[in-house]
DNA sequence: AAAAAGTGCGCAACCGATTGCGCACTTTTT
DNA sequence: AAAAAGTGCGCAATCGGTTGCGCACTTTTT
């Protein structure tokens, strides 16, 4: 059963045509009459017919599909950022193989020749935290593979991207911090060869400058988890110095500093203040829910697949890269928000 | 540049010998000798020679890879799952091809040709609620192709599969309201032609008839969203018809209801108990959290991606399929204590 | 009515790696 | 020393569509 696969051939020798016409006819080329076409369809049918593709990639030089390189899949904004894709990427006839790094540039970088050997069209990515170097990228380039990157990018690299506007968004957050009359405002900086964090940490400083408070800058390194952040709070509970608000780099981070704080007795937002970042479903629910920023996720992981799917399909060559900034949105919820400026449930600023 | 790609018959013209060897050096044939085999490697690093998959995989008729398909991407738990058949496949030298269905049978048979003329070696799925017959399932298996089912499955075809004990894990979980001292217990049942929804219907009424309490079923049909909770739950507080305590087949579904009875006044679960399925992470930080069923994602998608390559790599053919159960978690929140039966925060039952 | 354009299809090369078979030579076995 | 086994490599067919070119015929243009 299913040993011997039915091939165009077949099809040709029962109809005494030519492989070449099944070809033809299959694919809706306009010089084969609707008559051949029709019976060649019907035939193909009947011999439960189906279309190796493997041959027809091989014979063309492109799989027609695309690859996906992500930190993690089962991260809420990662697997939305995929979904986004899928949507462009399926009715245009692509297939999407994913590979996830879990945040290695060694997996990185093997999962870019893998993609290359599979002849894919075209790669979108979001590089993991270790990733400084960007050689593997610029070798999927230099083998004719488009590139466009998201959210996590590498800046010296002039290929399409999708990024969030991150100085701005973070400039919000810490601005939204000051205006709620917090002074003792710390930042929990992500690495700094990542722009995305890079970008963060900037937002941060300038709101900070620009309100004349001093800068309180904790460097996670590439340590952003919620066990990074529990850790994180531990020691400020052991030194009994809790700062009055907390901003960082990411939700998980927040979270993990926020339950634990939260365990030791301090009360959210009385005590202390706490931003995230991403808008992860939890900070929603938590309560208060934390304040945080929408990426838009699905969003961006439409434009990305436009851009490259625009470079894949259009006839002339589109000469220049392309830059899509997306603007993240402030979330502000009781994490942040000191009762007393609370009236009706409206926020007052 | 990158135009003209390298193949292993340059390697074999540069050192004039043939491209059989060159194959077989690259491949780690044994009877192509050290020599021969270092300076055929050292050659191909210098000209920068990339395999060509699509070449490889036409030729030996399997493209190397394994088609996923799921309803969504963006679930915490689908992700999950992703995530660990992941872990398994990439080290054992497989490619994944990810399709989502969107809940669309449609969608889920166009998946399936298209994995078939992709000519993957194996499927994993997890059909789409609409999914009632299952020719498009059978087609892929009398291909040759190996499909393993996880989460949701299909009773009728005799292949391997990976499952939650839905059945148990609902008892359980109705049984923990029972013993709460709830007598007046709603189940939202899921669609009955979906074998998950249909066995946590029948664990509930197990539950409710070893207690002799009276069903009481709400038949949502294909509607387990959010939306479809909150629409659910308003219809309740018009009717002045709150059930005592309500049990459902998702998360989702229980937080639409949550957030609703919650905006209206009720107290959980003072006024209202309230229980979900699948453990999604919001219903652990919700205040208060919501009891619900750990499914172990990663685990069953670890297992299934297990059961899918011994099957492709084994040299003597499994003859029987096989069934993999994996026990769900009770985990209890505060969504169904009674204050009066805590005592130390130890549950008494 | 001759030239040009269009229609319908076949021929055969081709994409790049794989692999069964075979040949020549070397080493081991009896 | 002859037979057997092992080693190292090449030849050439093969996988299944795709596509440039060309031929024969029909329709349209001038």
């Amino acid at each position: 059963m299913g040993n011997r696969k039915i091939t165009i051939h077949d099809i040709a020798a029962k109809l005494g045509i030519s492989a070449s016409t099944v070809s033809r006819a299959l694919n809706g080329h306009s010089r084969i009459s609707k008559n051949t076409r029709d019976l060649i369809k019907k035939t193909a049918i009947e011999l439960n017919y189906k279309p190796n593709n493997l041959a027809s990639s091989f014979r063309k030089g492109k799989s027609n599909s695309i690859g996906i390189i992500i930190p993690r899949i089962n991260r809420h904004f990662f697997s939305n950022t995929i979904s986004g894709m899928e949507s462009i990427t399926n009715p245009a006839g692509y297939n999407l193989m994913i590979c996830q790094t879990n945040e290695s540039a060694e997996e990185e970088a093997k999962s870019i020749l893998n993609l290359i050997s599979s002849r894919v069209d075209g790669i979108i990515m979001s590089v993991s935290v270790e990733t400084k170097d960007t050689k593997h990228i610029e070798a999927a380039i230099s083998e004719g593979i488009p590139v466009v990157q998201f959210d996590r990018i590498s800046p010296q690299l002039d290929i399409d991207k999708v990024i969030n506007d991150n100085k701005t968004a973070s400039y919000l957050i810490t601005n939204h911090l000051i205006n709620q009359g917090y002074k003792n405002i710390v930042h929990c900086a992500g690495p700094q060869h990542n722009t995305v964090y890079f970008d963060r940490l900037n937002g941060y400083k300038q709101a900070m400058k620009k309100a004349k408070l001093n800068l309180q800058i904790v460097n996670m390194a590439e340590n952003l988890t919620r066990h990074d952040g529990a850790d994180l709070a531990k020691k400020w509970i052991q030194e009994g110095n809790i700062p009055e608000a907390i901003s960082t780099s990411s939700d998980y981070l927040s979270l993990g500093i926020y339950i634990e704080l939260k365990k030791a007795g301090y009360k959210i937002p009385e005590d202390v203040a706490i931003t995230g970042f991403s808008n992860e479903p939890f900070t929603e629910y938590l309560e208060p829910g934390i304040t945080t920023l929408e990426q838009h996720g699905l969003e961006m992981g439409k434009s990305a697949a436009k851009l490259l799917i625009e470079r894949l399909t259009s006839t002339r060559k589109i000469p220049v890269s392309r830059m899509i900034t997306i603007q993240p949105e402030l979330l502000v919820r009781g994490s942040t928000l000191r009762s007393e400026l609370l009236i009706n449930n409206k926020i007052i600023t």
